[in-house]
DNA sequence: ATTACTGCAAAGACTTTGCAAATAG
DNA sequence: CTATTTGCAAAGTCTTTGCAGTAAT
């Protein structure tokens, strides 16, 4: 991957030192997508890091969420989900309810609503990793048989 | 509120049994809108019934989900937060990151964005209860000074 | 009379914090 | 060298569960 070493420097630029830890972290949020739940990060980043406690990755994420680097997002039930934040290419989720699979689409189906919003409510919405929850058409098939 | 009575007799045809406990809790989402926190719950619905136990509360909220009378919400932070279902007049929230105020608005403006999904990703949204994030005209006329 | 429901207390899951040892700069 | 960062363990929060007593039907 070559986001890696961008990222680590963005860390750097932000004041914070660069760690072991923190590069391995950083590497795992930037492959394993968006909305990854703390404990995933810490199961697939220890693979590399043995002795990396979750306490760091806790504290990491923090971290980077403070540099800008990752986004917290809101979950379906209460568990603290990340996202790498990604400015070239800001993209929004579907998710089934039911299933649990996530699609990833191209944020551009919300200008319609966004501009509506902006003219009836002066409300600026955020559409850089939305999620929206429904159901996926796999699931209503089968929920019809 | 006239409420109370149809909600309870529709958490009784759902087979389950009505006591007090969950008239009360039943009533206090009904009043206190949307998004509202368990512990909130706890706390104004305690003031009617001081034995009242939380996790009496916890159970009657899944309960209460279960019967269709409320929905479970995706929150901004770790905590279970929890919606009247309404179906006579479903909506949603424009929520300002920035001042956390909330706006309701009428899903119709969704309307476009449910059928795109729908054709281009076979993917069928929820548009009740939605909440999306943004930033307020206040709160961004404030930031441009 | 049955069976579901509640309160209580204890356990569980997830997250945060204090502190001494390790390490980046 | 110095200030940050880490691992560990302990504490803190929020949520769930087992069980005996209570209440709805």
């Amino acid at each position: 991957m070559t986001c890696g070493p961008r990222l680590a420097q963005q860390l750097r630029n932000s004041g914070f030192r660069l760690t072991a830890q923190r590069n391995v972290i950083l590497e795992t949020v930037a492959h394993m997508g968006s909305h990854i739940p703390v404990q995933e990060v810490f199961e697939v980043a220890r693979e590399r890091l043995p002795g990396l406690n979750i306490a760091t990755v806790y504290r990491t994420l923090d971290t980077l969420c403070e540099a800008g680097l990752v986004d917290l997002l809101s979950s379906e039930h209460g568990l603290l989900r990340y996202s790498l934040r990604d400015p070239a290419s800001p993209h929004a989720h579907l998710v089934c309810r039911q299933c649990g699979e996530t699609l990833d689409i191209d944020p551009g189906v919300f200008k319609h609503l966004k501009r509506k919003l902006e003219q009836e409510h002066g409300f600026f919405m955020d559409t850089s990793h939305l999620a929206l929850t429904g159901i996926c058409r796999r699931c209503r098939d089968k929920n019809q048989e």
